[in-house]
RNA sequence: GGUCGGUUGGCCGAGUGGUUAGGCAGCGGUCUGCAAAACCGUGUACGGCGGUUCGAAUCCGCCACUGACCUCCA
C-alpha cells in the first residue's frame, strides 16, 4: 500500500520523494505549542497541518512515530537573557505557580486539539520533563568543543561552528549578515558573540523556574529541548522535522548546529514548515496581540467574528488550503467554507442509500487515484478536495437520477469518502447543536412541526407561515423536503 | 537595511508553458401554496512594463505593492 510520496524540504527548497530512513516507519518530531497562554488559530494550522501528515502516512501504511513536544520552560520574556522565563512572568501576573499555568494551558490545548480532531501524538513530552536529557545534549556540545561555560551559563559558539560546518543554510542565512545584523544587547557581555545562544542558563536569584546542573541552578536553553527529546524518542537522526515557518530561524537553525555538534551528524531528513494565518493580511500572532483564540472562534465572541465557527469549520477552512501558503482569516472566507463542508458531508451520508445500476458513469478508480495522487504531492489536500467535490457532484447527481453508479463502486466511492473526509482530513459529523441532546425542546418543535403541517394540508398559510417564521426569528431552520419536514436550531 | 516569499475572477484558494481546479457568493433553473433549505446549470481571472517562445498567467528582466524572518512566536 505504500505509494511513493514527495514532500518539500525546507532544507533543499524544493520537493524531494520522501524515502525513511527505516523502511515501512516514519518518525515525526514537530514543535508544539509553548503553554503560556491559550491556544489560538496559528496552533491550529500547525497541529492541523501536521495530523494530516499524520494521518496520510498512516493511510498508506506507514507505521509513524510521531513527536510533538510540550514547551514549559526556557523561553526568555525580554530581549537580554536577563529576562525572566516567560512562564514565570505570566504566574506572577496570574499569582499562580509557574506549573500550574502550564496545566491550564496544557489542559485548554488539549481540549481545543480534541474538539478539532486532532489526533494526539504518540509521544508528547515536556521540555521539564527531560531536565536531566537536556543536560546530556549540553555536555555532549561541550565535549566537541562548540560550547563554552560562561558565568555559569553555556553557550554555543556559533562562529566557531560555522567556520567547520554549515550554518544558516535552513533558513538561507549567512553568517556575515547575521554577524553584522545582530543587534548588541545587554547581558550580552557573556557572549563571546551576538549570535552564540545559550543552551544551559544560570537563573537569576528570584528566577523560580530551575534545575541543578554541573553549571549552576538554572534552565535549559530553549532550543536544546528539541534536540534532547527528538534524540530521546526518534534517534539521533530521524526523518521528518516540522514546525511553524516562524520557528526556522533562530529555533530550527540552532536545532540543527546543536544536533550537528552533539551528535557529529545532521538529526533531520525532511525539514516540513506549515506557513501562517494571517488577519488583515498580516500575520496572527500572540506577540502582535491580533491572536483569536479558538474558544473564540467556537463560541464567536470576538469583536472580529460575525458569528462563531465549529472546531469542524476551521479545520476545514485549513484543508482547503496548502499548508505551505499563508492563510487569510475572513469571516466570509469561514463561511463559504462552513457550507462547503455542509455540501461535503451531506453527500457522504448520501453514499449508501444511493441506487445502484449496471453501469457506471464516472471512473471511481481515476477519482479515487487522482485523490492520492494529490496528496502524495507534498500533502495537496485542497486539490484532494477538489476531486472530492467532484465526487458530491456526482453522489447529487445519481440521487437526482441523472448519472448511475454500479454496486460495486458505489462501496468503492463509500471507501474512498471514508478513507479522505474521516480518516485523512478528520472530519466528522458534527453534533446537532446542544438542541440533539434536549428532548424537550426536541419533542416541542416536532409538536409545532405537526401544527403547521396540518395547517399546510387545510390550506391554512396564515398559521403555516406564522409558525415558521417565528421559529424561524428564534433561529430554527425549517427545511420543507419531499420525504418531510426537518428543522435545525442555527446558532 | 539584509534574506526569502507573495500579487489569480465579487471573496477564499489550487495550479501551470498550449487543455474546466475547487469552495462560497451572484445569476438562471428544479422543487414549493409562497418561501427557505436542498439539488442542477452557469463564470473565463491570473499586479504593471518589457523580453524569450509558434504560444506565458506560468520562464527571464525591471518596476509597483505587500508579507515573513532577522527578538519570543505555530
Amino acid at each position: 500500500m505504500i505509494q511513493e510520496i514527495q514532500i518539500y524540504n525546507t532544507l533543499t527548497r524544493k520537493k524531494e520523494v520522501f524515502t525513511p530512513l527505516v523502511p515501512g516507519k516514519v518518525g515525526l518530531y514537530v514543535c508544539g505549542p509553548t503553554v503560556y497562554g491559550p491556544p489560538h488559530l496559528g496552533h491550529a494550522r500547525s497541529a492541523i497541518t501536521f495530523d494530516l501528515i499524520f494521518r496520510f502516512l498512516k493511510q498508506i501504511g506507514y507505521k509513524v512515530r510521531y513527536v510533538r513536544n510540550i514547551t514549559d520552560v526556557g523561553h526568555l520574556v525580554a530581549d537580554a537573557d536577563e529576562g525572566e522565563d516567560k512562564i514565570e512572568q505570566q504566574a506572577k501576573l496570574d499569582e499562580l505557580e509557574p506549573m500550574e499555568v502550564v496545566q491550564i494551558y496544557t489542559n485548554l490545548f488539549h481540549k481545543a486539539m480534541d474538539m478539532l480532531n486532532v489526533e494526539s501524538p504518540s509521544i508528547e513530552p515536556h521540555a521539564s520533563g527531560h531536565i536531566i536529557e537536556q543536560i546530556e545534549e549540553v555536555k555532549k556540545i561541550l565535549d566537541s568543543g562548540y560550547g563554552y561555560e560562561s558565568n555559569g551559563s553555556v553557550y554555543f559558539d556559533v562562529e566557531k561552528f560555522a567556520s567547520e560546518n554549515e550554518y544558516g543554510k535552513l533558513s538561507g542565512r549567512k553568517i556575515e549578515d547575521l554577524i553584522s545584523n545582530t543587534r548588541v544587547l545587554d547581558g550580552q557581555i557573556e557572549k563571546h558573540s551576538g549570535l552564540d545562544f545559550a543552551i544551559w542558563k544560570k537563573a537569576q536569584p528570584e528566577h523560580i523556574m530551575r534545575w541543578p546542573s554541573p553549571w549552576s541552578d538554572g534552565f535549559p536553553g530553549w532550543h536544546i529541548e528539541c534536540t534532547a527529546m527528538s534524540t530521546k524518542y526518534l534517534g539521533e537522526t530521524f526523518d521528518i522535522h516540522g514546525g511553524g515557518m516562524d520557528l526556522t530561524f533562530p529555533h530550527h537553525e540552532a536545532e540543527m548546529a546543536q544536533a550537528q555538534a552533539a551528535h557529529g551528524k545532521p538529526a533531520v531528513r525532511y525539514w516540513m514548515h506549515n506557513n501562517m494565518i494571517t488577519l488583515n493580511g498580516q500575520k496572527m500572532g500572540k506577540s502582535l496581540g491580533n491572536a483569536i483564540s479558538l474558544e473564540q472562534f467556537f463560541s464567536g465572541n470576538h469583536p472580529l467574528l460575525e458569528k462563531s465557527y465549529s472546531p469542524m469549520t476551521i479545520r476545514f477552512f485549513m484543508l482547503q488550503a496548502h499548508y505551505r501558503s499563508t492563510l487569510d482569516f475572513s469571516n466570509e472566507a469561514l463561511q463559504a467554507s462552513e457550507k462547503g463542508l455542509e455540501r461535503l458531508m451531506n453527500a457522504v451520508a448520501k453514499i449508501e442509500s444511493l441506487p445502484v445500476s449496471d453501469s457506471s458513469t464516472l471512473n471511481i478508480a481515476e477519482l479515487t487515484a487522482n485523490c492520492y495522487a494529490a496528496m502524495s504531492d507534498d500533502m495537496n489536500s485542497p486539490i484532494a478536495i477538489a476531486s472530492l467535490f467532484e465526487g458530491v457532484k456526482f453522489i447529487n447527481s445519481i440521487s437526482d437520477g441523472k448519472s448511475t453508479i454500479t454496486s460495486e463502486d458505489r462501496d468503492a466511492l463509500k471507501s474512498l469518502f471514508h478513507a479522505f473526509v474521516f480518516d485523512i482530513f478528520g472530519l466528522n459529523a458534527e453534533d446537532q447543536n446542544e438542541s440533539g441532546s434536549n428532548e424537550v425542546l426536541n419533542e416541542v418543535v416536532d409538536l409545532l412541526m405537526k401544527l403547521r403541517t396540518e395547517a399546510k394540508a387545510n390550506k391554512d398559510w396564515a398559521t403555516s407561515d406564522k409558525i415558521r417564521n417565528e421559529l424561524a426569528a428564534i433561529g430554527f431552520e425549517i427545511k420543507d423536503g419531499k420525504e418531510g419536514v426537518s428543522w435545525e436550531l442555527k446558532k
